[in-house]
DNA sequence: TTTCTTACA
DNA sequence: TGTAAGCA
């Protein structure tokens, strides 16, 4: 499929996604007219880039951890360096952090919003106790 | 019409 | 990332 079909069966604009192969995060060929042509798989490869940058993973990050979330249980003990190993480890980390906080900001504009509909207006502006990192 | 590259905001 | 220019 071409870019256009790319970008929008992912929600992805075209810049982006030019931009992801630029970084290494996808691959394409190229017809005769020079136009980019993008194989079916790349769909939810796009979708699973898109999550991980969501994640707040740097593309160079991605670009090397790609390859082994593709090919998971399989006891790939091999190409499994503890570099690679370490930085799994640190960003999964981070997502959980970032869970968390996202958790205790999630509860805290719950409690306000309950306390507004309850139509107590009391004390609005201390119902919610926003969580920073 | 769609895509391409390059470059600026 | 968006957008514009100038091609093919």
């Amino acid at each position: 499929m071409r870019i256009g079909e790319l970008s929008e069966r992912t929600d992805t604009s075209r810049r982006l996604l030019r931009y992801y192969e630029e970084q290494g995060l996808i691959v394409s060929s190229r017809s005769a007219n020079g136009y980019r042509n993008y194989d079916e798989n790349l769909v939810d490869r796009v979708l699973q880039i898109r999550g991980l940058l969501d994640a707040g993973l740097p593309t160079r990050i991605i670009r090397q951890i790609l390859p082994c979330l593709n090919k998971p249980r399989a006891i790939h003990f091999p190409d499994a360096t503890p570099e690679m190993l370490a930085t799994l480890t640190l960003e999964r980390d981070r997502m959980t952090q970032r869970i968390e906080c996202l958790i205790r900001n999630r509860d805290a504009v719950s409690e306000y919003l309950d306390t507004v509909s309850g139509k107590r207006r009391e004390d609005p502006s201390s119902a919610a106790t926003a969580a920073t990192h």
